[in-house]
DNA sequence: TAGATTGTTAATCGATTAACAATC
DNA sequence: TAGATTGTTAATCGATTAACAATC
């Protein structure tokens, strides 16, 4: 009973303005002027307070607004105010990746447990973690309050592990499968889909090459 | 001489269009109609065919899109005809983690060399490359005819690296640091932050605590 | 009080969807 | 030829920018 909808693209932008305004409060600023920030950011400042209006007033006229305060109002919105515990399916590089990725842990993104099908990963330690098998993820879900399920594992066995975590009540999901998982509604998927970020890169490389000139 | 400028939005959409294209070939299937491919990828029709049109003609009336001829376009709109030719500063996890990633390979995308700071690091072996110190990078990057750099180090020496790797004329930079590069014109940066990504999820994840009853 | 800067409305711009004529 | 489906124009929708009144 929150809430109007918030587009996707203010969402989008939400997380930078945490990494803006966290480093200038680090530097000692107080306050900050749309203006300035829009100087900083390289975007503009009417879509700065656009952006912070869609949650109605972090700032006082004649004065801007208060870093200190704009950080952790933001960080209030993203959720980072309060704990996340989070399990990675797929031992992997990848998986490995993340797990050892502190940087999360410091926000509130807590990795509880790693688990892989391969038979000769399972006992082994990965960081802080120790690798459990697959048939264990539901109850290691329910026995850890886990609310995040990070997938790590090639796109073949992804769509079946996530129906079964769904099936467990998860209703969020890091997905860096290349595949689409298809939740039911009131489930999130994050995907990050790295071979569509490097094409990406090389389409606009390629053009840049065939235009110039 | 080429070619309009293509909006973000349908360059974003590209790779998932290959992706399905790509599936539905190996699946053997010959063509596909807008209607078809919409119902499948669930977005509109209407957009397919907007977004083809950007680039001319894929299709034929009243009989739809070839899937393979599809296919092969969009991969070459993608820059997937050529062999790319990458290096990687940072042999942290991350690190590691893309060079073993021979998904990319496949696709054209060569991994020649890996850099990183740490004396301890220097000579392993990751993969079939052997790290490299960031003295090198530059000789390397000419040497070798490196196209894109990707950054997989901390933010803290991220910035420097990129002017570095601009200086030796690179136009294409996949970037995993917490950073804004700042790069000069014409050069093109893309971002995987993946701190960013997690956080929009967890921004979901809350609002939807909060908001549903 | 005067100056600064937000909050918010209005104008513009761009992207998506709908509709349909062209054509295979 | 008739039916199907694209290519493309027009209509709608949403997001960004500009402008300015409210107010600290």
């Amino acid at each position: 009973m929150d809430s109007k909808i918030i587009s996707p693209a203010v969402i989008g932008r939400l997380p930078r303005y945490y990494r803006y305004l966290g480093d200038l409060k680090d530097e000692g600023v107080e306050r900050i002027s749309s203006q300035e920030l829009s100087e900083l950011m390289k975007v503009t400042a009417s879509q700065i307070r656009q952006d912070f209006n869609n949650f109605g007033g972090f700032g006082q006229q004649g004065y801007g607004y208060n870093v200190e305060y704009l950080y952790n109002e933001i960080g209030k919105l993203l959720g980072l105010h309060e704990n996340h515990h989070l399990i990675i399916i797929g031992a992997g590089n990848l998986g490995r990746a993340l797990t050892n990725y502190s940087n999360f842990e410091n926000r509130g993104f807590i990795f509880e447990g790693i688990f892989d099908q391969n038979p000769a990963l399972i006992g082994k330690k990965i960081g802080e973690l120790t690798v459990m098998p697959m048939e264990e993820i539901e109850s290691f879900i329910l026995a850890h309050s886990i609310d995040i399920v990070v997938i790590a594992i090639p796109k073949t066995g992804a769509v079946a592990v996530a129906d079964r975590v769904v099936n467990c009540g998860i209703k969020a999901i890091w997905n860096f499968a290349h595949t689409d998982l298809n939740v039911p509604d009131g489930v999130v998927v994050e995907n990050v889909h790295l071979s569509d970020s490097l094409m990406k890169l090389s389409y606009t490389l390629s053009t840049k090459n065939n235009s110039v000139d």
